[in-house]
RNA sequence: GGCCCGUUGGUCAAGCGGUUAAGACACCGGCCUUUCACGCCGGUAACAGGGGUUCGAGUCCCCUAGGGGUCACCA
């Protein structure tokens, strides 16, 4: 069961949040290279954080990513010979690789009290010195110190730091970065409540799932030397790392609620498609390169390599995602995007007396113009719902022109006499009447469109008419007739 | 502030000692056209600054500046 040298990689996202782009784009990191390998992809919950985590953050996260595709090989809701995929769930575990550190004197029961703490740290700053733990439960008798905490003292553990050395990163995508452990205090690995620290949960998990490679956000990188002296006391071999950079907001900050859409799950109910999430953000951070961007992820599978990850950071941009999906939305098969739809009440209730397969053929039609899922809807608005007023610009543009009445007369005559209806049909009759009358096939076209929608731009005039169909069409026209009329235009 | 990472057009990003410094989004023109998109063609726009090394530097080294990360009983 247990396969030794075989490629394991894990996405550990702590349940506080929303899955955000960045953590999306960690996960589909890991997930690429799991794929390209032939490796195993792993979702753990890093809820250690019992004040913060919560059961609807760890289920948006799972959703989130399996709306995007990204499915793992083992994880909470899945098992796996390495679970459980819980810290919340490991604890003996913890305690037990704890307690072997403190058994082996490499970690200690440190009694110091937070006003102690906060003592030390403002003296630190009276001296102008960067504060370090004084390290004065180091030297404590451990006999005696575990007695304390039997008695019910509370107490946290302290890894013992080496204070000379320098513990060196080996970064698949950085190259080897070096850390002076003088600069290292005696950093906490498990708290007074009994629950390791993150420094401690990630080396045990990591570890205990025998995690091959940990592709995880740079901003872990200054904690890596940390979690090898951990591996270190323990004796245990280090995976390798590979640190990605941040994704930024569009101000060279940290990503924000205020810089708009950051999570998955806002994207999707802002109408992006998960193809062209996954698309821009793989791009975003990892180059083929090549000069094609427009990606399919399975395509990415067997290219993508940690080489061609980049190490500056990268400022997300809406437009060019935008630009994305609006492609995406142009390729996809109007099934999905009709099913995408159903999503909205108002499309819902088109539904009632509609059928799904007029909603594809209007998706049909419609697709190639809208970036959005909300637009398309909005796209495809008039071929469900009546037409309640004109657009402003379109009646001054050709309702408002003197021979309004008449070429709409024309197109109501054109398409009473067409009961073929078909496209070719339609369009050499109306060329032929705008000959005989000595117009534009555009004078007549115009005036037709605003009163078959409502608007002054809408996809092929003739295609928008047969799928109207001709009732409706005739219908729609007398309508704008008697608005005219009542409106004293075009007389 | 200490430590760490990065710095090619507005944005993503190719480049890995010798190039007219790709491509994409955005922007600006033009074409197509029944409108709007799409598409096609073209254009504006970059190696942060300063020192080295080298015949030659966006590519290697150092310094500076500006950016980000980290230094929690958060992860």
């Amino acid at each position: 069961m247990k396969q030794i040298n075989r490629i394991r990689v894990r996405f550990a996202p702590s349940p506080t949040g929303a899955l955000h782009i960045g953590g999306a784009r960690t996960a589909l990191f890991n997930w690429l290279y799991a794929r390209k390998s032939g490796g195993i992809f792993i979702l753990r919950l890093e809820d250690t954080d019992s004040e913060r985590s919560s059961q609807e953050s760890a289920r948006g996260i799972l959703d989130g990513l399996a709306w995007l595709g990204l499915d793992w090989d083992e994880g909470p809701d899945r098992g796996g010979p390495y679970g459980p995929y819980r810290q919340s769930q490991r604890l003996t575990i913890y305690h037990q690789y704890l307690k072997a550190l403190l058994d082996a004197n490499q970690a200690y029961y440190c009694f110091c009290s937070n006003e102690d703490i906060a003592a030390d740290k403002a003296l630190a700053r009276e001296q102008g010195r960067d504060y370090k733990y004084s390290g004065r439960c180091r030297h404590l008798d451990g006999e005696a110190a575990a007695q304390r905490v039997e008695n019910g003292q509370p107490a946290v553990i302290r890894l013992r730091v080496p204070n000379t050395g320098i513990t060196k990163v080996s970064d698949l995508i950085r190259g080897e970065v070096e850390f002076d452990n003088s600069l290292m205090d005696d950093f906490i690995i498990a708290k007074s409540d009994g629950w390791p620290t993150y420094n401690f949960a990630v080396v045990v998990d990591d570890h205990m799932m025998a995690v091959s490679h940990v592709i995880r956000a740079e901003e872990h990188l200054s904690n890596t030397p940390r979690q090898i002296l951990i591996y270190q006391a323990l004796n245990w071999e280090l995976p390798q790392f590979a640190h990605v950079s941040m994704i930024l907001a569009p101000d060279r900050s940290k990503l924000s609620k205020r810089h708009g859409a950051t999570s998955v799950q806002e994207f999707r109910e802002l109408g992006y498609l998960p193809q062209a999430l996954l698309n821009y953000l793989a791009l975003l951070g990892w180059s083929s390169g090549t000069d094609q961007d427009i990606w399919d992820v399975n395509d990415i599978v067997p290219r993508f390599d940690l080489e061609h990850v980049s190490r500056s950071a990268a400022v997300y941009d809406i437009e060019k995602l935008t630009w994305m999906n609006g492609h995406y939305i142009s390729q996809a098969r109007p099934e999905s995007l009709a099913t995408e739809m159903l999503r909205s009440t108002r499309v819902k209730h088109w539904m009632s007396s509609s059928s799904m397969a007029y909603l594809i053929e209007v998706v049909k039609l419609v697709q190639g113009r809208a970036k959005l899922i909300p637009e398309l809807i909005e796209a495809a608005a008039y071929f469900f719902e009546e037409v309640n007023g004109y657009e402003e610009k379109g009646v001054n543009k050709h309702f408002a022109r003197s021979d309004a009445d008449k070429l709409l007369q024309a197109d109501l005559e054109i398409l009473t006499a067409d009961t073929r209806f078909t496209l070719a049909s339609l369009e050499s009759a109306l060329r032929e009447k705008a000959a005989q009358m000595g117009v534009k096939a555009a004078d007549l076209i115009h005036p037709l469109r605003l009163a078959l929608t409502g608007r002054t731009n809408s996809p092929g005039i003739f295609e928008v008419a047969v799928l109207l169909g001709r009732e409706k069409c005739l219908k729609r026209i007398n309508q704008a007739i008697k608005w005219l009329d009542e409106n004293r235009l075009g007389q």
